[in-house]
DNA sequence: GTTGCCGGGGT
DNA sequence: ACCCCGGCAAC
């Protein structure tokens, strides 16, 4: 070992210039990370700056409608008018837009999709104008009929294709089943009151990021259902993007809420209102595929429950004993409960994932950030997990040993705390603050022993220098 | 470019 | 536990 040690200190002196070489070679080409680090956030802060792709699907739904009926050779349709114009505007803007964001995109999901949603007729529409694509000849001689009607259908096509818009740009807090706006009336002072200090509450949860996971393209009610402007929030400075989260089907509870196909058009016209009047972007959507859900905290309990007064009766009569009196609340129980939101994946899965915690919220590749997914949740629970910063910074003037051979002492010896420096750290009471989490040590300013003695005594280092260590010998 | 030293690997 | 070194960041 010895007969090692000088031999490789006796090449140190070129290693070390091979070494410096290397470092000097390494720090040329572009790091790893750092090469690949900003063209993402470029591209994402790009794609930020793009509007919502939602538009971009219906829009290309107009466009085949367009198209096809160009293909007729025929008169112009009711769509020229105003609506058609302003999306005619954004067309090829949004083709390329298309192309971009939607590599896999296929019309005939868009045309499902709607199919879906729209009345019969509707749908007739897209059927028909298939064929009439392939015998429009023989149609020439209904033409101007058919063109009546077709004006007809149009305009309550575009309509329907408005309405579409809306309700893929947002999800209208009015859509809301009178359940859920009883159980809003009967808990909102009392939910935004205890969660004020979150700013989390009533923001958009979740930035559905799921466009792009496929769930959209799955049929249903793919574009209207999803938001998909979150997906490329992802590299968003805002943490309530949740961006490995797809968006779900819904289960069928949301999905009744916010879908149901009887549900009158008066509630998306109230969507695309509040959507043109506000015309935001970034705000819109809140996710339909979240379900608020209170869970008891209760010790050992973690009872869910979908309504804050059904929380309360439970916390109430199980927790607090109040049998007799479930119709009156002094509010404690509102200590025992907290609001979680969850996307209908989880609850499709089982509420025995509902943890806050749970993985299937939780990931996001670059924004570990959960907030917008447990809003409060997060203040009552997590505090017991919260990281104490005696164990982020490893002692250092407290407790230094001027030794050289401090850095050999053996954690098992019978040595004062801290004599071995970083490896002792865990028995730190407390530590100075200087030094922030996965932040380096600043650089210490005195003179060490590769200074003093130079390269060319290198025996004479520390032990610490020698191993390219924080210098044990002259401490800052 | 130099220096200090962290993080991690090898023995 | 000892030893070494790549690589990073402060200088």
């Amino acid at each position: 070992m010895q007969a090692r040690r000088l031999a490789k200190r006796s090449s140190m002196g070129s290693r070390r210039l091979s070494a410096a070489a290397a470092q000097v070679d390494a720090v040329r080409p572009p790091k790893p990370e750092s090469a690949w680090r900003p063209p993402r956030r470029e591209g994402s802060a790009a794609a930020l700056e793009e509007e919502d792709e939602d538009e971009d699907v219906v829009v290309e739904v107009e466009e085949e409608e367009e198209e096809e009926e160009g293909g007729l050779g025929s008169a112009p349709s009711a769509l020229t008018g105003h609506g058609k114009g302003l999306l005619r505007g954004s067309l090829k803007a949004a083709n390329i837009k298309r192309e971009m964001t939607f590599p896999a995109f296929q019309q005939e999901d868009v045309k499902s999709d709607i199919s879906q949603k729209l009345p019969d007729q509707q749908f007739l529409l897209f059927t028909t104008k298939e064929e009439d694509l392939k015998t429009a000849e023989t149609k020439k001689l209904n033409r101007a009929h058919e063109y009546e009607k077709e004006n007809t259908r149009s305009v309550c096509l575009l309509e329907q294709k408005r309405k579409v818009v809306s309700s893929n740009i947002d999800v209208p807090p009015a859509r809301k089943s009178s359940e859920e706006l009883d159980m809003d009336k009967v808990t909102a002072a009392m939910v935004l009151t205890s969660l004020s200090t979150s700013p989390l509450v009533r923001s958009p949860p979740v930035r559905p990021n799921e466009s792009l996971n496929g769930s959209w393209k799955e049929g249903g009610f793919v574009p209207s259902s999803t938001s998909s402007s979150g997906y490329w929030s992802w590299n968003a400075p805002s943490d309530q993007s949740n961006p490995s989260t797809p968006s779900p089907p819904l289960s069928a509870d949301s999905f009744k809420t916010f879908r149901t196909p009887s549900q009158p058009d008066d509630g998306i016209d109230e969507g695309e209102t509040s959507n043109l009047l506000f015309d935001e972007p970034i705000p819109r959507k809140r996710k339909n595929s979240m379900k608020v859900m209170f869970k008891c905290l209760w010790k050992n309990c973690g009872k869910v429950l979908s309504t804050a007064a059904g929380i309360q009766k439970h916390i109430r009569t199980i927790h607090l004993g109040r049998i007799g009196e479930s119709d009156y609340s002094d509010g404690e129980e509102d200590f025992y409960y907290t609001e979680i939101r969850l996307n209908t994946d989880s609850v499709a899965d089982g509420l025995s994932s509902l943890s806050p915690v749970s993985p299937s919220l939780a990931s996001p590749p670059s924004f570990p950030t959960q907030d917008a997914i447990r809003p409060e949740t997060s203040c009552a629970k997590t505090e017991t997990k919260l990281m104490t910063p005696l164990s982020r910074s490893a002692p250092t003037n407290l407790y230094l040993v001027h030794t050289d051979h401090a850095y050999q002492v053996s954690p098992t010896h019978n040595r004062p705390a801290g004599s071995g420096e970083q490896k002792q750290s865990h028995t730190v009471l407390s530590s100075p603050p200087r030094v922030a989490f996965g932040l380096r040590k600043p650089r210490g300013e005195g003179k060490k022993c590769r200074k003093v003695y130079g390269m060319e005594n290198r025996d004479m280092w520390c032990t610490a220098c020698r191993w390219k260590k924080a210098c044990q010998r002259f401490i800052d």
